[in-house]
DNA sequence: TCAAAAGTGTTCGATATACACCCATGC
DNA sequence: GCATGGGTGTATATCGAACACTTTTGA
């Protein structure tokens, strides 16, 4: 009975959402074994080092990943079926890329947030990073297809916790309407425009910029920006 | 580099919380170690097995600790700093409960709710169980304060998110006044009674039954219950 | 008749929803 | 001048918050 307890090894896995041309996207790495054909893509992740919380490995990954110090990110559940990695494939890629008999694998799995405009310096380790579409998604290794699926679940509530995580996945100067789109994105809907409008007005936290579009064929709308302070204090005076 | 990456058990832990004279409170147990003096009570959790889900090794626990086959619960977080069992005397407990050099134990912790008048059977394993307020837990081995401390937020986001779940802390029937006791000690703050009764009677759901308390001396207060299937088809036509 | 808890309505402000037209700009 | 997307206001319904007195029952 007590040898029955399990030793097994720890990864973490991350969901990393961008926004770009009205569409949420997730960005997916390309796994190191050569298959012909197929893309082979995965979530980024890692097995968790010796001295190291998950927390800490979800950052490296995505340090790894995007050259980014400090993402915004969000662990939000662990997946633990006894049967996630038993996939021929996938047990072969474990072993190169890791460890042989890697015999039980547990993930916890993080959201991340991304700005668009944010240049990604992804650091050796990953050849191949692309984004994906969120209802473009390859089929992908291990319980990835499940993990993504769960996520997008996840990033509504993470919002409605916390309004301002939404401001992550943008440029530092935007439009309503980026906005605007944004938000029928995560949550597949289409929203009255002119009822965003008031709501926007609403937040006080975001302010209108003296500066507009340049350049574009119809009229050029004003930026907005996100004021972080002004909304902690907000946030502390509820 | 490689050698880096751990091999490490995995446990569950559970916050079990029941509700009784207008308290929350949470299902302790003792641990084997004979320790004068102070209680030593911690969450009742488990190594997980070989073959076994997380969420299958949170159901075990519940069972072996009530008796209760299938308890409403909820996977909140996994706790993983690489210090949470460093404490000598946790390690020693580790050696004696499971076995010897457990070096690393990542826990995945969970909410669950249990009715107070469902009667607890608890399996051998456990010699002694104790509910204990909220307001005035002991000192717990591991992070089993902080565990608990951070299900007392996660109960009220899960109670937004699914308000049936409330109703798996109440007798089947129940008064208006303890469905309000309950909404009073989970949000930690007063709540309007005459408010509440207009909310409650707005939940279609929530049917009066024509028994009412007997030998109170006091107005006799009628007793309600919970419908299951009303709620269902209520939640699925949204 | 008193103590103790049950039960009951109205008003107000804030918030969400529905809905259609004019404005600025580049081509 | 036309195509493209930007920007605006009003009316209505819904929801939450504040607030105090009468009813029932046993002791």
């Amino acid at each position: 009975m007590k040898a029955n307890f399990i030793h097994t090894y720890v990864s973490v896995d991350c969901v990393v959402f961008g926004f770009d041309e009205g569409q949420l996207n997730i960005l997916l790495v390309q796994r190191n074994v050569d298959k012909k054909g197929a893309k082979d893509l995965k979530l980024p992740g890692s097995l968790i080092y010796n001295e190291e919380d998950v927390d800490d490995a979800a950052n490296r990954v995505l340090f790894e990943l995007t050259g980014i110090k400090r993402m915004t990110l969000k662990q939000f559940r662990c997946f633990a079926s006894p049967n996630r990695a038993n996939d021929p494939d996938d047990m072969k890629w474990l072993d190169m890329a890791y460890k042989p008999n890697i015999n039980r694998l547990i993930t916890v799995a993080y959201l991340a947030l991304c700005k668009v405009d944010r240049k990604l310096n992804n650091v050796s380790k990953y050849k191949l990073t692309e984004w994906c579409p969120v209802n473009k998604l390859p089929q992908m290794p291990f319980d990835h297809n499940q993990i993504v699926k769960e996520s997008l679940t996840e990033i509504r509530t993470w919002i409605e916790l916390n309004p301002a995580i939404v401001f992550e996945l943008l440029p530092q100067k935007f439009t309503i309407s980026q906005l605007h789109k944004l938000y029928e994105a995560i949550y597949n809907k289409q929203i009255d425009i002119r009822n965003f409008h008031k709501k926007v007005a609403a937040m006080s936290y975001v302010l209108p910029l003296e500066e507009k579009q340049k350049d574009v064929s119809h009229r050029a709308a004003r930026y907005f920006k996100f004021d972080k302070k002004a909304y902690n204090k907000l946030k502390t005076s509820i």
